[in-house]
RNA sequence: GUGCCCUUAGCUCAAUUGGCAGAGCGCUUGACUGUGGCUCAAGAGGUUACGGGUUCGAGACCCGUAGGGCACCCCA
């Protein structure tokens, strides 16, 4: 028999990363509230349909990294195709408008939390399965809308403790004069075409915004004296746009204008951005985003604006764990109840369900095992106290109690251990986990 | 999908020009038969990623496959 591994690009979370990975989506859901966003979660599943016209036909992400498989269908005849989400917001949507959230008060303010999913080869900090944390303003058009975004993104950061955080961001207009730009961009590279780099001769036709963030040697001098999205705004995007650049700057919110920002997403409209970072390797993004002003629509909802990002769980934990912040302790059982014998065994179990019930955690040990090992656990565990029985307290209806920290140890009457398990135990934990 | 590098115990790594597969940590047990940490001892744990080939002999050399790492592409 083979022994089993993870498939390719997926990875086992184990328990030593919960207290860290807690700390991560215990900030991320903190913020999301502070700023009035409710969650939602949406299933792993949607259709294929919904991500080929939600996200686009020729992006990188639908036309080669998706999971997808043919659903079955009654009798065996063949269902629809179904994919694995490789991002939150087509699902998101589809939930908003399947679901009449257009009838509640505008905006939604929604965030999810969860795992993502794209087929692509697997490097540091990029993953085949990982999770991703997302926020969505839906129903304005308002650029306070846009800067929340913006905001949720570098608070999380800021309060994780992440340095030298920069956004770069650009505006892809709207579909009045996204077109306008792309004409001009295209009769720009038209007479050197032949010179870009296949991939690029391929984008200028089907995708001419992706040749921009080309990092091809044939193509990059011909950008250079490209024409510039931002010089080609109407007067609406411009006005938007200007006015997020004057709360970001009022803030004090760092960012660079990158006009060769466009993303691998088609529905953006106006406003795209991405949060970089250090120690990423060559994963600069730690997130990103922008608005999507025609997507409800697109996917058969009434006209919608929206604005939203999503931000890499697991890159976020590699750069606090490299940076060695360390997260908060989870809370723990601070008792171990350890027995001899099969009768006092009985008597334990008992002794440690009840207190469970009434809300204080309790370790015990399985097995059987020696008292040598049983408070060997209890010290590897971190446990503060061990409460003992044996043939003797089974006798006398008693429970030795011994105080690992300081070595000392005393024979009390169950009625006196309830007490002191009340008292002592139910505050520590609850002083623990706060 | 492309290029380069890597893969030996649960983990981190050794193993001379091809010549008996090892250490530390961790785990289990024990060191006055009712008591932890520290120390000491013993034990368990391996198809050397998988499949072929060369050789008297392969962890090592060759080919293939899988997985991982880094970069490209793109993004979280």
């Amino acid at each position: 028999m083979p022994r089993f591994k993870s498939v390719k690009g997926m990875q086992d979370i184990l328990p030593e990363k919960e207290a860290l990975w807690s700390h991560v989506t215990g900030a991320a859901v903190s913020i999301a509230r502070r700023f009035g966003f409710a969650k939602i979660d949406t299933p792993v599943l949607e259709a294929t349909a919904l991500f080929a016209r939600g996200v686009g036909e020729d992006t990188d992400i639908v036309s080669k990294e998706m999971y997808s498989f043919m659903d079955r269908g009654r009798d065996g005849e063949q269902g629809e195709s179904l994919t694995l989400r490789p991002e939150f917001t087509a699902g998101v949507m589809r939930a908003y408008i399947e679901n009449g959230l257009s009838s509640r008060p505008q905006p939604q303010k929604l965030y999810s939390l969860g795992p993502i999913f794209r087929r692509e080869r697997p490097q540091k900090l990029r993953y085949r399965q990982f999770n991703q944390f997302n926020a969505e303003i839906i129903g304005s058009p308002d650029p306070v809308a846009d800067l929340e975004i913006l905001l949720v993104a570098y608070t999380l950061h800021r309060e994780l403790g992440f340095k030298n955080l920069n956004f770069q961001i650009n505006s892809t207009g709207d579909p009045e004069c996204k077109p306008r730009y792309i004409e001009a961009l295209k009769a720009y590279l038209a007479p050197y075409a032949g010179k870009l780099a296949p991939t690029d001769r391929d984008r200028l036709q089907r995708n001419p915004l992706r040749v921009l963030d080309s990092k091809e040697r044939e193509t990059l001098p011909y950008l250079a004296d490209a024409p510039r999205i931002l010089d080609y705004l109407n007067d609406e995007c411009r006005a938007h746009f200007n006015e997020l650049l004057g709360y970001l700057d009022a803030l004090g919110v760092p960012y660079t204008l990158n006009h060769k920002l466009v993303r691998g997403l088609d529905y953006y409209t106006k406003t795209v951005f991405e949060l970089w970072g250090e120690g990423l390797g060559a994963q600069a993004a730690l997130c990103g985003g922008g608005r999507y002003d025609g997507l409800i629509e697109l996917l058969g909802g009434p006209p919608t604006p929206g604005v939203g990002f999503a931000a890499g769980i697991e890159r976020i934990v590699h750069v606090i764990e490299e940076q060695g912040v360390g997260a908060p302790a989870l809370p723990q059982p601070r008792l171990f109840v350890a027995y001899q014998g099969d009768a006092a065994k009985q008597a334990a179990v008992a002794l440690a369900s009840n207190l469970r019930l009434r809300g204080i955690g309790a370790r015990i040990a399985f097995d059987g095992r020696s008292l040598k090992a049983q408070f060997r656990d209890a010290d590897r565990y971190g446990c503060a106290y061990v409460a003992v029985i044996g043939p003797d307290e089974l006798a006398a209806g008693s429970v030795t109690l011994r105080d690992l920290a300081h070595s000392a140890q005393q024979t009390l009457s169950r009625e006196a251990f309830g007490v002191w398990a009340i008292q002592t135990l139910s505050s520590q934990d609850a002083a623990t986990a706060a």
